[in-house]
DNA sequence: TTTTGTATCATAGCATCACGAAATACATTT
DNA sequence: AAATGTATTTCGTGATGCTATGATACAAAA
């Protein structure tokens, strides 16, 4: 009698993967739902759902009144082909429609929820999540104006400036320090984009490679507004970079560059690393100025 | 049988107000409503209502059939001694309590609503507005939680050094070109706090003298995603600096510090006004590291 | 023709209720 | 005692209807 996972256990359930994982958990072990819970800041009751779910695809081994036990190390989470999140992708849409001309400038929140048959609730989030990366913004009185960020090719230039403020100086900011983890992870990813022959499908999860290496620069330095800016940034990057249109071979460098740059800061080599991810921006930039629109 | 007036007749009127004085309208000049309500970007229906609550006010004549026609230049909009709207109003009032530790760490939507007694999309608004600045959390389930940035002395240190990473740098910025209207008026503010007698009760009034110099400059810049990110900066220091306590000596210091800025400025001095605007800020930083709790 | 006055329509916010699910307390098993 | 099973409470979301007011169309006056 098993319901339709729920948003919340759909988010949970790769997240109990890299907990096995991370954990060094070994077939056998017997996993808690107590110390679970705790671990994602939930309660039992999505935890339980989570892992009957896993249990169902033979992960894990359910035994009633003795709990779940691990019976093989799972896959990491699948390459993700879709935005993170439901708000997030339904954004994407949106932003999709206005670039197509499929949406008028100035537009009132009913006749968004008309067209895309959406709650009152949810089209909220969404609008306030594109106000926040400029692509919207709420009229005085009634109704929402699109802003020109999506059709101006002005817009990247200035986000990458943007960044070439903030995420080269992440870098050397006196509490920088890089979780061993995360490199290991990062590494990995990186790695098997270069080994792995290349397909369209690829480039959203090229993307959300790529913003979390940013993000996790930014998270590194220890400066809680720098890394807000980026994920802004990687929000709003989203909208336009999805399809990966400079081919294999920009991968391919763009993947080497990625792993330099960890391998000096590795060293403690940080002004290098910030003068590599520096010129990596500005190849991007120039990159975007010769395909831009 | 005038009603109270709307959240957005509030906002409209000292709009208005400005309008008159920057177009130079004289008495006996008739305004139109048309015209009006196209450069407030909404309809005929609140600019009436506006311009109503003018004539009762006597700066303006209503004439039925025949407009309504200026009888004196209105004062400038009195020194703001509130946040500039409801939400803002609203979440500095959550960020209090919190610090007064009047609330719990972790708390649900349902009990705020209670607690406050307002209604749940207001609330949301809210939730996101400090969301967007850091100080709040959605919990993965139900609930949010307060981030440790309010009492943290650190994060303050740490919006200083991301300020001095894009603000100077806006001034830089190539496309950096000032608005003479707006020069104008903010030397104006700046010369009146001068010349007034300090009183406690100017410190919101002072804050957001401060806070629109700061965001005036990053407009200047013509880099979108600097506003943005000092817009963000500015709403955050808004909780923690609406009460300024280094007394009118630092208020002076402050003031004439802008006031160089913007002479240097205007004199195209622009590597001068930035390394004036990056010592304002170390300033600052070093005063808040005194003081700081 | 342009502007105001007036009527009508549409919008956005609020209140209320219902429901699925998350949180939590308690019972039961190991 | 610690973990799971079960029941109860609380929470957050969606659906619906209502209302003040913003948007708009049309009439009337200047």
């Amino acid at each position: 009698m098993e319901h339709e996972p729920t948003r919340l256990q759909r988010e949970l359930l790769p997240r109990v993967i890299d907990y096995i994982r991370h954990r060094g958990i070994r077939p056998g072990v017997r996993l808690t739902e107590l110390e679970l819970a705790h671990h994602l800041q939930v309660s039992r009751t999505p935890v339980r759902a989570v892992l009957e779910q896993l249990a169902e695809e033979g992960v894990l081994d359910a035994r009633p009144r003795r709990g779940f036990v691990l019976r093989s190390i799972p896959e990491p989470e699948a390459a993700p082909g879709a935005p993170p999140n439901e708000v997030e992708q339904f954004c994407l849409r949106v932003a999709r429609d206005k670039m197509n001309n499929r949406l008028p400038q100035e537009i009132s929140e009913s006749d968004l929820m008309r067209r895309y048959n959406v709650t009152r609730p949810f089209l909220l989030r969404v609008l306030m999540q594109l106000a926040e990366v400029a692509l919207v913004e709420r009229k005085p009185g009634n109704g929402w104006a699109f802003l020109p960020s999506l059709e101006d090719a002005s817009a990247r230039q200035e986000s990458y400036d943007f960044r070439l403020l903030i995420e080269p100086a992440a870098i050397l900011a006196p509490g920088f320090a890089l979780d061993a983890l995360w490199l290991g992870e990062t590494r990995r990813q990186h790695e098997a984009f270069l080994a792995a022959p290349w397909k369209e499908t690829a480039s959203i999860a090229l993307f959300e490679m790529n913003a979390a290496f940013h993000e996790g620069l930014a998270a590194a330095s220890g400066n809680r507004y720098i890394l807000l800016a980026v994920r802004q940034q990687n929000r709003l990057r989203r909208f336009s970079n999805y399809d990966w249109v400079y081919g294999f071979e920009r991968v391919q460098i763009s993947c080497r560059e990625h792993l330099e740059i960890l391998d000096r800061l590795e060293l403690g080599e940080r002004e290098v690393g910030a003068a590599l991810l520096r010129r990596h921006l500005e190849q991007a930039r120039s990159l975007s100025r010769q395909f831009g629109e």
